[in-house]
DNA sequence: ATCAGGTCTCAAG
DNA sequence: CTTGAGACCTGAT
């Protein structure tokens, strides 16, 4: 589907969100939707209307329990709400690399805020870039909701 | 067993 | 202000 940074592609598995892909440029529409693909294409709109709202999707996740820790804590950070590496790591008695692995290997961004972890000083990365079109994704996410 | 990451911190120039 | 070294924990080979 369309999104204003450019488009967004939807993986289901046993209906539920498997994978978000985000892409800096428009790509062609896929025409066939189910039932559970509208309904998460229902939210992303919503959320990128207006960044406050919060998402409720069931998931499909595969991850290590590391993983799996970093992106629960992730979910409970509201819009505009950021955190850095190191905040995560100490909460989680892990290193900020650590961290930053676990973000990168987020199959669900926008669901899973990994956008709002961010360095101590600079923006950090996002979807295993630490500049070009991922991060002007990034940004425009972070400015979405109002984040410095 | 080794290496490279979406980092951090601290000590010098 | 800028640079460099070392510490840090995970995931992949």
């Amino acid at each position: 589907m369309p999104a204003p940074f450019g488009a967004l592609g939807v993986v289901m598995r046993d209906d539920r969100l498997a994978t978000i892909t985000l892409l800096p440029r428009a790509a062609d529409p896929f025409t066939r939707h189910g039932r559970a693909v509208a309904e998460v294409c229902r939210q992303m709109q919503a959320y990128l209307k207006d960044p406050r709202f919060e998402f409720d999707l069931p998931l499909a996740l595969t991850g290590t329990v590391h993983q799996r820790k970093v992106w629960r804590m992730l979910r409970r950070l509201t819009p505009g709400n950021l955190v850095t590496y190191g905040d995560l790591a100490r909460r989680l008695h892990t290193s900020a690399r650590a961290v930053g692995g676990a973000c990168r290997a987020n199959p669900v961004p926008l669901v899973v805020p990994c956008h709002r972890v961010v360095a101590k000083s600079g923006v950090g990365g996002f979807m295993g870039a630490t500049s070009g079109p991922e991060m002007a994704i990034k940004q425009w996410l972070l400015d979405h909701e109002g984040a410095r």
